[in-house]
DNA sequence: GCCGTTTTCGGCCCGACTGTTTTCAGTCG
């Protein structure tokens, strides 16, 4: 074979760039979006958004997927998928997607944005009206121009204009789950409190606990829908009531824009229609499928056998074991792998609870920079049921944060002890969140560290160093063995600062290595480390602690959603460290290797 | 575009609500 020669010497190796899991998902998302726009098959589209959905979830980085040719082996995504993303994820560009973007204006995309605007009537406006922009279709309703157009009328540019203004508000943003509960909890409240009403339960992305959320779902049962749904749309707080018919609401709350959906049925069919309200769709589909090969159909409305007939189901586990799987909690129903193992029977049923943990970890008072003294703290921890509070202040670098010198430390020993003495049931542990300095050093000298009974080390300045630096500067920093929890690993702040570079494979391989245990902090913007890496952190063995990060006694309620992010990640109780009582607590953070 | 212990072709989850129509298309979840 002669040609074979003809082969550069130096193989064409492409380097991968850059090109990220949520850059390849929105690519996935924009190409639907134009493929819409086309008048493209549906089937075709949802290709392309589920391959989006399964990008985005991935556990993993692409890097190594592309580099093995391993893309087909995930679920949707075939031949012609793989070829695309790997070559967006080698080159940073992808050449089907520039095709398609030179058919339209550059501002139709972001139309589809609008509330209740989608490619369909974007695709119309562009053909009878050259709109292409947000501005342009603003100005064509402000005009009446929109209501010549067959489909549209007068209240549709209302709406539009309505749209568009909310849209400028809030460009998007998906809020906080830590903001979002507790107005979501209120207004379930206020629906069980209802005229007539069974059975009521948040459902949507709240329910599943995920780390953001666009809006709030309520699922109630009761035999008469009216009042129910009335006692939403009079809630206090409600801006705007956006639709009202016989069995569901919708209205905007002022905080925020946040819109919440509610849907009342008969109670009969609550299981069911809470099971499809919460999602999410990826996992539904799933049972669908599985459904249809047994005979059965399955909506919001029940389940139902090819002849017609009802099966009866009253409680979301009935779904499953219809379908001959176990159950699957909220949390885990992303199509992740959760359906596999349900069927197999291989789902952990010991994922940990609130009710596990006996202690929390991670508090800070007066001392440094908390709002609350220690005796306070101590007393809302006890208030909670918890069994002990860790202690840790900021260290002497952390200037900005009221960082302690070692003298303060000893005398905070002082307080900690007194406390202890005259407060009952709940124990103060002397601890610190000392600085992971440039170096990969701890900010205090060994000979304090020893003397403590729990050490976090985390990150607080120095957040641009590149990948390299910063995974080697984590590396050190477990080296050292009287580090024994990483706090915050990743350093992100959601929707305001991105996570440091860092090869978080190596940093939780020498966690386990080590046996330095890895913080899951409940903090609702940190949520760090996140269900992803939780997942792979209890594969390979790290043993993790859950956290709250207080800054004041209220805070202490973040256990809640560091739990929800471990159980999220598939953690079970023995993967967690403060599910032991304080004194085998102590003893396993010392147990380092 | 994906997928297959019936299939390499012909399927692909399903219903509520709104605004427009006068039986339905589009959007959303």
């Amino acid at each position: 074979m002669p040609g074979h020669y003809l082969l550069p010497v130096t193989p064409d190796v492409t380097i991968p760039t850059a090109v990220d899991k949520a850059t390849v998902a929105q690519v996935l998302r924009d190409i639907s979006l134009l493929l819409q726009l086309q008048g493209e098959s549906g089937f075709r589209v949802r290709a392309y958004d589920m391959a989006a959905d399964r990008i985005a979830g991935l556990p993993q980085e692409l890097g190594p997927l592309v580099a093995e040719g391993r893309l087909e082996s995930l679920p949707g995504i075939g031949r012609a998928l793989a070829e695309k993303i790997s070559e967006l994820v080698s080159t940073g560009r992808l050449g089907y997607l520039e095709e398609l973007r030179a058919q339209f204006p550059p501002g139709l995309l972001e139309l589809t944005q609008l509330p209740d605007v989608g490619p369909k009537k974007v695709a119309t406006l562009w053909r009878e009206l050259q709109v292409s922009s947000i501005e342009e279709l603003e100005r064509a309703c402000r005009e009446g121009r929109v209501r010549q157009v067959r489909g549209f009328g007068a209240k549709s540019e209302a709406k539009m204009l309505e749209g568009i203004a909310l849209y400028r508000r809030a460009r998007g943003e998906r809020k906080l789950l830590g903001e979002v509960l507790p107005v979501a909890t209120a207004l379930l409240e206020r629906v069980k409190a209802a005229p007539g009403v069974v059975r009521a339960s948040l459902g949507g992305s709240v329910r599943r606990q995920a780390e953001t959320v666009a809006d709030v779902d309520i699922i109630a049962s009761a035999p008469e829908a009216e009042p129910v749904l009335d006692a939403l749309a009079n809630a206090p707080g409600v801006a705007a009531v956006l639709g009202k018919g016989e069995s569901k609401c919708s209205v905007r709350l002022e905080a925020g824009d946040l819109q919440v959906d509610l849907r009342v049925l008969p109670d009969e069919d609550f299981a069911t229609a809470l099971h499809h309200f919460t999602g999410s769709k990826a996992h539904h589909i799933r049972l669908r499928n599985l459904g249809q090969e047994r005979g059965l159909k399955i909506s919001e409305w029940g389940v139902h056998r090819d002849d017609g007939t009802k099966v009866p189901v009253t409680e979301e586990s009935g779904i499953y074991a219809l379908l001959d799987m176990q159950y699957v909690p909220p949390e885990l129903r992303e199509d992740n792998g959760e359906v596999e193992a349900a069927r197999a029977g291989q789902l952990p049923q010991d994922l940990l609870t609130l009710e596990d943990v006996q202690g929390a970890v991670h508090a800070h008072s007066t001392w440094s920079d908390g709002r609350n003294s220690l005796e306070e703290m101590a007393l809302a921890a006890r208030a909670l049921g918890l069994k002990y509070l860790t202690i840790t202040e900021h260290s002497e670098a952390a200037i900005y944060a009221g960082g302690l010198k070692v003298d303060d430390l000893k005398r905070q020993w002082e307080e900690i002890d007194r406390i202890n003495a005259a407060v009952s049931g709940v124990r103060l542990l002397k601890g610190i969140e000392v600085d992971i300095l440039e170096s990969g050093a701890l900010d205090y000298a060994d000979s304090v560290l020893e003397q403590l009974e729990v050490v976090i080390g985390s990150i607080h300045v120095r957040h641009g160093m590149d990948e390299d630096q910063m995974t080697r500067r984590l590396l050190a920093a477990m080296d050292n063995p009287c580090l024994q929890i990483l706090g915050h690993p990743t350093g992100r702040l959601i929707n305001s600062r991105e996570p440091y570079p860092v090869r978080m494979d190596e940093v939780l391989e020498r966690a386990a290595e080590r046996g330095v245990a890895v913080e899951v902090n409940g903090k609702p913007a940190r949520l760090d480390i996140k269900a992803e890496y939780v997942r792979q952190a209890v594969k390979q063995g790290v043993r993790l602690v859950v956290s709250c990060d207080a800054h004041q006694k209220e805070d202490l309620r973040n256990l809640a959603f560091a739990v929800a992010t471990a159980r999220r990640g598939w953690a079970r109780k023995g993967d967690v460290l403060n599910t032991l009582p304080a004194d085998r607590f102590v003893t396993a953070l010392r147990e380092r290797r």
